[in-house]
This record gives structure tokens, C-alpha cells and sequence, in this order.
DNA sequence: CGCTCGGGTGATCTTAATTCATCCGAAGCA
DNA sequence: TGCTTCGGATGAATTAAGATCACCCGAGCG
């Protein structure tokens, strides 16, 4: 009991995609979604065209003739309603986004980038609160959370952003000598402990399965920026996650004494929103555009 | 799992028509839908924009200044989208449709208006049979079927197309006299049958709550069209089908005895297709002109 | 010659959309 | 001033659409 003169959307946004990428399965990737699931929207949409928009060789898609001339009508419609979307909201929209996340998150990776998402939606104005509550309701009046766990948030749409690994690190200079020593023989070192992640050292140790040895002294921090300047500072060794400590790595302020005693952490990096929220352009958005950036951050790796 | 920058299409539509018609209502009714559905898209669409596109008055709707601008771009986009299709399907695309319907429903009603639908859409061929086989499975080549029933069709998509009333009819000179009786009192007036409706007399007598008398004779006669011309002949009282009968009785070929002796029947016209094909856009167009055309024929009656 | 890789297909399952049942407030009418 | 009607809002329940899963197939590659 429906009528549609028009094709589903969805299937024009995967039309489009696969032709871009002359791949399902790239273009599934692209679009989150499963190759079968491309097959099968490009099937219906040839179906309520009648017409073939792809050449299926064994290993290879090709456009049709017809599949050319419909690609421009669907990018032409679809960047018409895009930019048309983006052009209303931004003169009758107040839209705004109240974001919270750790202070690390924050200062080290998004509020750098910030720029590039601001220049693209001039319309949103984003919010961000470092304040990281553990009892973290969104029932006030925050939109998107950004959180550190296993993924299990009730009432919440939680969509995981990087899987993070735990390697120890520490200055440059602390890292050479210990790199002729093993984890089991820590002798003067201090261990940094994060008190958001109170399991960290033995759950790295279990995981790159070696044995820890008693440290020298141990030091508590509240936030990961807090030990990874304090590592910095030559405090000690501190456990850091892949790819968060990858700029520091990177600009030589820390170093791994042991780079392949890397463990996998069941935890990850969360971003969190009401369910309602789903399908609101300023979370999409803003989603699409973090991952993007952590995507590229590590890459570089 | 889902990335849409672009708010879904189906709530365009609705907003489309809404904006229209400036009621929910009559949006639900035009995309057969219900005035909730439409509520809840409308809704969606203005959470995903963050921007709310009408005002609510109680019992009447405006557009705010942000849903006008954003009209403008619904529109574009969907008939960009509908011509596009159109022009693309028109030049690369073969469709073409095998319709079966009655005798009587093709040379009346569908085929003197199908020139419209032609002009509309020449990219589609029509091809009419209006063999009426009581068995007619679409496992063979037809796209479409119209047909008189109840609306139990196994493993097709069936869809009323109208309801009907009974109405005996007959030549105005003979309705003039058979205005002063009853029906209970045919005297020398035979009643002509239709075969593939055989209990048209009985369940028009049951349904307006009468006794019909004995006729004269019986005639049986195998189309619904036959039957008609046999009473415009003046052969007797023929069982009329409203609205199918409105153009005779228009046209003065043939005259109700009782107008107020109607009766609902429970069967109705139903158009069949395969499942698969409820989407195909040669399907969907011709059944959108069809109801379109059966509408004013009907509103006429 | 077996293995991998990308795509096709139908059944199954999940999630999103529609309906259903109510509620609400304003206008119409007696 | 009540009483009813009408259009829309809302949340829960239902249904239908869409995604996935598990499988197939055939081509190229080692």
C-alpha cells in the first residue's frame, strides 16, 4: 500500500557509491553496510528502472550506457538536495552540538582539528566539555559522549570509534636503557597508573603475555593526559594506547622500550547519543567527520 | 550502522505533499497513508534538519519560513529526480507492460483514456488482453491483471481498485414502466444473467433488502459487456455495476427502474501483480493512472 | 589445481516505519 | 455553556522493509 514514483533513496546513495568505487564492496565499506546488502538495493533499484545499470564481470563492474546517464541524474539530485539541506539549515537552523569527552581526546585530537569541521558546517555551533564524569547520563542536556569502555551503555546508541592497544611508554633516553632489560625487571622505574583505567598494567601484561615486576614506586593520575606529560617528564613508564600516544611517538617527546609487547584492550573508544538522535544531521555529521580524522590518525601510525 | 547525510526520501514526499496541501490529512491520503505516518515523518524530518518546517496551529498548519525555503528545494529535488528517471529510462530503457483485464473494463474504460497515459509515459508499452480466463496465474507473461473478486489472491499483490454497488438496469422506456412496480412483480420482463457473476440477482435482493419475483425468462450471457448491450437492446433487466455503468446511464442508453435499490457487494475490481514487481515503475505508473481515472469516473457517477 | 576474491541469491533476522489507540485543544453548534 | 467534531500529537504495538548470513558460482593467481 505504497506509491512511489521515485526509487528509494537509500538505493540511490549505494548506486552512487558503487559507482564511484566500481566495487560493492568498497562502496559497502563506505556506506557501513554489508556487500550483500549493495547487491541487493542495486538489484531493486534496476528492477524499478528497468533497465541494467551495471555490466557484472566476473571480478569486474562496469556502468552501462544507462547506468552512465542515471549516475549524473543521482549525483546531480543528491548533491542538489545535500547542498540545498545545508543551505536551509544554516539560515533558519540554530543547530548546536554539546559534546564531552576526556581532556586528552580533547586537547590532543579533536580541538586541533576542530577547524576543518567548523569551516565545513558553519551552521553548527560546537560545544565541547572535558568534564569526565563517570556517572554520565545524557540526561542533561549533552549530545554526543565520547567514552572510554566495552561498548555496553544502556538506553544509548554506542558506536565504537577505534579499538585501542596498550603499549608502556616513557622518554626517549629511560626507553633505550630499558630496552636491554625485560617488563619483569622494572628496578628504580616508577609504573604511571591510570586511575580511568585502574587494570591497565596487568591487563597489558596478561595480554602481551609477560610477567610485571615490582616498580620502584607507583603513581597514581587522574586523566591520560596527566600520565603521558608525567612519562614525558620522566616520572617513569606509563601505559600508553595505540593510537592516542601516536603524535607524542611521533614528535619524539615518548617512546616504546618494548613496541612489540603491544596488547589489544577489550575497551574502546565509544562515541555515545541518545537514540533518538540517530538520524539528526548535526550527530551524523559530526560523526562522520571524527572518524574520518581518527581513520587518518591511524594511518599514520 | 547507518550514515545518511541526507534525510530519507519517503519523509520528502510526505513533507511534499504536506506542504501542498497544508493537512497532514489530506498528505495521508493522497500517499495512502495514515495522518499519523505522515506526523511521524514530518517530524523526523524536522529533527534530522533541527529546524522545524510547520506551524502548528490547532487545527490548521503553515509553513514556517525555513519549511518554505525548504519546499523549494524538495521540489526541485524530486522532480529532478522524477524527470531524470523518466528521461533516462525513456532513452535506454524497454519497458513494457501486458495487462489483462475484461471485455468490458478495456473497451470502456481503459482503453479510451489510455491515450493520457501513453502521452505520459511513451517509453512504456501497453499491451491489452482481455482474454478473462477464470484461471490466470501470473506464472505466465502478464505484468498485470485486472479483476472482479474478493481480494484473495495467493502469493500476488492485490490492491482495490473500487467498490461496487449493484443496480438493476435497463432501456429508459422500460425503466419508466417499471418504476410503478416493484421487483417482486416482473411480470413479462426478463432478467438477464452474468456468467461469471452468478449470483448478481440473488445477492443484489439479499443486500437492498427485497424479494425478487420470477422473470419472465433467464438469459444468460458470458461478459459483463454483452450483458449491458443485451438490456440497451431492451431484452430486459440487467444487473448494473456501479460506477462501470455510469457512462451508459450518462449517455442515456441506460436507465435505472429503482436508483434507491442499490447494494454493496462484498467483491470489488482488484489490480494483481507478482510481488516482486511492487516496486517496478512501469507498474506503479499504471496503476497510479488508473486509480486516478477510475476516481473521476466514479466522482462523476 | 586448489585457493582466494568479488559478486549473486534466498532465507532469516533485525530494525525502522506504519498503524493503532488515545489524548488534546480549538472551533462549531445548539 | 456544554457537547461534539475535527485535525494533529504521541507512544506502544505491529508489520514490513532492509540488512545480514550462509551459501553458491566462476575467474584469476600462485
Amino acid at each position: 500500500m505504497k506509491f512511489r514514483r521515485l526509487p528509494p533513496l537509500h538505493t540511490l546513495e549505494a548506486f552512487d557509491a558503487a559507482a564511484r568505487s566500481l566495487s560493492f564492496k568498497r562502496a559497502a565499506g563506505e556506506l557501513h553496510l554489508t556487500p550483500s546488502a549493495i547487491s541487493h538495493q542495486i538489484k531493486s533499484l534496476e528492477h524499478f528502472l528497468g533497465i541494467d545499470l551495471f555490466r557484472r564481470g566476473n571480478r569486474t563492474l562496469e556502468l552501462t550506457d544507462g547506468g552512465r546517464a542515471y549516475l549524473a541524474v543521482v549525483r546531480d539530485t543528491l548533491t542538489r538536495l545535500r547542498e540545498g539541506s545545508g543551505r536551509v539549515v544554516q539560515r533558519y537552523g540554530r543547530a548546536s552540538l554539546k559534546i564531552s569527552m576526556g581532556p586528552y581526546l580533547a586537547s590532543e585530537i579533536v580541538v586541533p582539528a576542530l577547524a576543518s569541521f567548523q569551516e565545513a558546517h558553519p551552521d553548527i555551533d560546537v560545544r565541547i566539555e572535558t568534564e569526565l564524569r563517570p556517572i554520565d547520563l545524557l540526561q542533561e542536556d549533552l549530545d554526543i559522549a565520547l567514552r572510554f569502555g566495552r561498548g555496553q551503555w544502556p538506553h544509548l546508541t554506542a558506536e565504537r570509534l577505534m579499538t585501542v592497544a596498550a603499549v608502556p611508554v616513557c622518554t626517549p633516553a629511560l626507553a633505550r636503557q630499558l630496552r636491554k632489560t625485560t617488563p619483569a625487571q622494572l628496578g628504580a622505574v616508577a609504573l604511571i597508573h591510570s586511575i580511568p583505567l585502574p587494570d591497565g598494567w596487568q591487563d597489558w601484561a596478561r595480554g602481551a603475555s609477560v610477567t610485571l615486576g615490582a616498580a620502584a614506586s607507583d603513581i597514581w593520575l587522574d586523566s591520560y593526559l596527566a600520565i603521558l606529560r608525567a612519562a614525558e617528564q620522566g616520572v617513569g613508564l606509563a601505559m600508553g594506547l595505540v593510537p592516542m600516544v601516536n603524535p607524542w611517538l611521533r614528535q619524539k617527546k615518548l617512546a616504546m622500550p618494548w613496541p612489540q609487547l603491544r596488547s589489544e584492550l577489550p575497551q574502546g573508544y565509544y562515541l555515545l547519543h541518545r537514540k533518538d538522535d540517530g538520524e539528526r544531521r548535526e550527530v551524523l555529521l559530526f560523526r562522520d567527520w571524527l572518524q574520518a580524522l581518527l581513520q587518518r590518525e591511524t594511518v599514520l601510525d
